[in-house]
DNA sequence: AATGAATGAGTTTTCATTCAT
DNA sequence: CATGAATGAAAACTCATTCAT
């Protein structure tokens, strides 16, 4: 007869989905926790209570699921550093815009998501190397910190013998590696933001 | 050099450690080319030409094999930044001897040694955590750092707001992340040294 | 043709009877081009475009489709070759029979259904053996063949040492092997009916 | 110290032929009793009583074991009937030549060789199509059976309209396929060969 | 001291089949 | 009737480890 009203008649690909995103939240996770050389398929089903056969309705093979958690966690964390930055006062001034980055950045990294800590810890440990999206995604999210960093030294001095390219790497890095030792017991994620913001405030030329 | 006569026991001896210093090399080259979640004994047997059993008699798992790897790494890592540093004059000032040691980590991580970046890299990926002597030497390797970091700005007026301990674990991670990214390409260690010892320098309080 | 209107029951079994013959149509032309071997459930599903599901509301299980084809197979053609012995004029001589069945068999195995070969490529490679009604219309259709060389070597005198059901075996085994390195591009299906009855002919005791 | 007496130093290789030769046999004797697609690894290891893992000492995959069985087939069969052929007096009659080489290649298929029948029955059954080993070998296989057959009909006139192409492929197709209905129930090796050899004979035009 | 061979306990993967809608 | 989703059982395959020599 006639469809009952709210009643989607997508349920199935809702359920379809919700399982989808069980199961690469699992993985995301582990990831983000163990690290790839530690999280195998086998892992992953038992968190989620799930048979391993379901994975394979949704992926092709387990590399694809890493590759997906991956490639979102990328991607979320590039949207979402996007958002808040579109989000400022188009006058705001670009050390401000980068220090808004730096926060976003952190937190999303440390306290919001698996799926960025996930991309973070294991972007340089993937078997086969990078997937062709996972590279565009990359330096994508590259080319935004590269846009910020040079808007916030625009006019500056630059120190003599400073590479600007390995400079951003490094406090990028700086940024990253607190995935590895990041400890709430140690001090707030707060504490955490304020202390990167200081110090690559102070790396910055128009700091002087 | 060239094998000593009349003695058979010790040839045999000085055969079986270069043996064992073959596959250790191999598995640390691995190591900090690929990272664990990509390196299987078969990998690193495979790379010497031997055969899996060979380990056996050097290393009771493979895990032990890797975990030699990393140990000798965090090791000689502490071993010639405290040589570099105790080889200083005593009245060097210290933000001099932090950028020796600066200077020390980086080229050993980069240009002289597999097992340095093997360390670096793969760390925080070990699956069981950390054995107890591994504990033991970061531990010690790190208190260097504290001490470097505490001489450079101790007199210097800390900035309100930010955490020590964080900050030197944020620096020492971007050091850190140029193993992944650092490419002779895109321009010399000479270069990265520099810029790292200028942004490190910049965010030391003595320097205002 | 148009839908029958206000006929919707028969419209669905039309369907559901279509849908079972695409099914079918499809495993047949996998079995007799690839073989068993290479033929799964899902080949032949994604051959139609459809869902494995739909397979077990025609069928109980993968096997009875496998069986359902092969059934056709060796049905399809037993009828045909009846037909065409049955339309031929009462007098016709028994040579001259098998003639014609020679080619019928050819035509059908080769360019006509996809059954025919299915049986024949397959049939000595069923899993679980012939169930029985595969059996009795295997059975059935031989006796076809039995009776026609019975009457074309009828008087004639067979050669000592030779075995006749050894030979009707060979001869259909020869029939049936063009299924295997049977190529358009070597010769037209008229040059190997040609041919094959020549053979034949020369075997039989009337030729002398 | 010195070399036991009579004790292979290559025990250990021959040992690992031993082997490897039985579980070739093994699937060998599966795939000419069952046919491949009845045929599983597992089947193989549990006729043998080894474990699945020792496959994969010898073989790379399953798909190369029976790859490896059917190139077995072939060649043992090319090199037997070679054997046969080179071993006849010089001046033995071209159609005696053939008679010899169908003599051959029947009692390897149907009594020697659970390798030759393999071969036979799945020749055209390989899931992913030939190697070009296996292509290669059937084909120098079925240039002995060309030049035999040229030989033996030289000088006879060819029947107008016969293709002999494919009168070559149904002998050998009937020869082949005594594999699917031999019974040694009904009629001896020797009763086949001598019926064979008789059709094929009144096939030739030299007996006319 | 070294190694070729083998193995067991796992892992990933496959696939016919079922289920809920 | 049809189908998207899920599943269980079993398959292929992997790999650190051991054994016999």
């Amino acid at each position: 007869m006639s469809e009952v009203p709210f009643s989607n008649a997508d349920s199935a690909t809702l359920r379809s989905e919700e399982t989808r995103k069980q199961i690469v939240d699992a993985a995301a996770h582990l990831l983000s926790v163990q690290g790839m050389a530690a999280t195998r398929l086998i892992d992953v089903v038992e968190y989620t209570q799930m048979q391993p056969a379901v994975t394979y309705y949704h992926f092709a093979s387990f590399g694809d699921l890493v590759e997906e958690v991956l490639y979102c966690g990328i991607t979320e964390m590039r949207n979402h550093v996007e958002k808040r930055l579109d989000a400022l006062p188009p006058d705001t001034p670009p050390v401000d815009r980068l220090m808004v980055a730096v926060e976003t950045h952190l937190r999303r990294e440390l306290e919001l998501s698996d799926y960025g800590s996930a991309w973070i810890r294991n972007a340089g440990h993937i078997p086969g190397g990078m997937t062709r999206r996972l590279k565009k995604e990359e330096a994508a999210y590259g080319r935004i910190w590269r846009n910020l960093f040079n808007d916030a030294i625009a006019g500056g001095a630059i120190a003599p013998g400073l590479d600007v390219w390995m400079a951003r790497r490094l406090m990028l890095g700086a940024m990253n590696s607190a995935t590895e030792w990041w400890d709430p017991r140690r001090g707030s994620v707060d504490t955490l933001v304020a202390t990167t913001q200081l110090l690559i405030r102070s790396c910055l030329p128009s700091s002087a």
